[in-house]
RNA sequence: CGUUUACAGUGGAUGAUCGUCCCUGACCUAGUCAGGGGAGGAAAGUCCGAACACUUUCUUUGAAAAAAGAAAAAAGGCAGUGGGUAACACCCACCGGUUUGGCGGCAACGUCAAACAAGGGAAAGCGGCACAGAGACAAUACUAUCCCAGAGCAAUUUGGGAGAAAGGUGAAAAGAAUAUGGAAGUUCUGACUCUAGAACAGAGCUACCAUAUACCGACCGUUGUGAGACGGUCUGGUGCCAAGCCCUGCCUGGGUGCAAGAGCAGCCUAUGAGAGAGACAUAGGAAAAGUUCGCUCGCUUGAUUUUGGCAGUAAUGCCAAAACUAGAUAAAUGAUCGUCACGUCUUGCUAAACACAAGACGUACAGAAUUCGGCUUAUAACUGUAAACUCAUC
RNA sequence: GGAGAGGUGUCUGAGUGGUCGAAAGUGCCGCUCUCGAAAAGCGGUAGGUCAGCGAUGGCCUCGUGGGUUCGACUCCCACCCUCUCCG
């Protein structure tokens, strides 16, 4: 289930994704994914390693290079998450992986079933979906 | 009847499935379930005004902690009057002005209605008024005019002088408003065959004087809370620009803005990494302080909303009763699929239209971020008011 | 969320309210120089629209729209866009 701890929220965080994420650009979507196995040398010295391994956290950036409009802005948010909790709601998706969306300007002319297409494909090739 | 424009108001309803934020409750408590609530008129621009918080300097009180008060100057803002307000550059009412329209009038103008953010002072001083033009403010003689002297047969021309009444230039042209009467002086005519011609008469022009008017100023009277209105007096004044400097009156005026600020929690130092940070990495040291991306508070009960009554022309105020109506923080209030409603188009029915039926498309502008009061800008469709236009009928 | 700065030819960038469509550089075009080019020197050159065969001329435009003024790139008001800061 999709829930607040999903959130990609911190500052480090972002850094490590930025730092050592790969990217998969699509039409209009862009995702950066950074797979947690992998890179166990970057954990906080706190952190549990197991139980950190295992985390799925997302974030979606929609800039004011799409539209100064919020309500479009957020739309665009609202639609990619969606697809995302319904994957998850499936169970279609695996742990233990930091995604970061970024939405290009062209996003704002599309229609849900085309981001619900985009974002499948662009997971799909990450090869995140189970 | 319709269309367009301007202003004001409203700002689609409902069902299913899967979700999200807050509050309350229950339970077998890394959570689950149930119930309730969850964007706007502009939440926007950040253009004004406040509340609120911390803080600078000074003063007073105090043992201290702290509390209360003040903050000049610089600078900025507003400009008719009265009222409203916590406050405002906002709102209401009125005064004056301008524009448009109707009516009355030959006209000037009067009166009625509507609209208008740009409504103190040019009579304190400084500055500006390009180009053109003679001259743009203690100014000025280019053309034309008149007088004197000289040249020439003459037409004319050279020099000196007079006058601001003519022309032309310009946005604006001179006591920078206008009219009437008189007038020193000057010119012309009476004036003759030619030249001169005192006095007198008539006519033209002007400095100047007088009177009246317009606007302004000062003063007086009546009237209105007041801006003003009406009337009167005078050794009074008269270009434009203050969204040029400025003057006058009033207001603000120490600073920073909820990323204000308070609490909790987390040890510090060095090196590295990095756009950068003490927070990430590595190493070392040790209990004090600094600082901060964490968490909590600030954070929604308030110049609040609704209803009723009273006061007021109104803006608004007062009283009473009832209500609680988003508080997120990589940032909730949604996604998908239907039904209905409204609008437009197409098709069918029809001679045509209305109505009806079917189908397609559309349903705006736009998303709270400390909170209010305004202003400004955006806005589908519908409703109302006003204006303009078109068509039809009388 | 809050606080500021700016917008002028293709680009960069000056510009007291007045002869300003607007300095200068850059870019582009032409000429000189050269066997040819570069460099250097000289000259020209903004856009839109309308009229005209053309040469050329009229009108509009300094982000946009109003206002003040005889006159606005400049002064006042509103809006649009770009950038910076609050680490």
């Amino acid at each position: 289930m999709y829930k607040k701890d999903n959130h990609l929220t911190k500052v480090r965080d972002f850094n490590l994704i930025l730092k050592h994420g790969i990217w998969y650009n699509g039409r209009f979507l862009s995702l950066r994914v950074l797979e947690l196995a992998k890179n166990e040398q970057y954990f906080p010295p706190t952190a549990d390693v197991d139980k950190f391994k295992k985390q799925l956290k997302l974030a979606i950036n929609v800039g004011l290079k799409v539209s100064k409009k919020a309500v479009i802005r957020n739309r665009a948010k609202r639609q990619i998450r969606e697809v995302i909790r319904l994957i998850m709601q499936t169970d279609g998706i695996k742990e233990g992986y930091y995604l970061f969306f970024v939405a290009k300007p062209e996003v704002k002319e599309k229609e849900y079933a085309e981001i619900s297409e985009e974002v499948k494909l662009l997971l799909q090739r990450a090869k995140v979906l189970k």
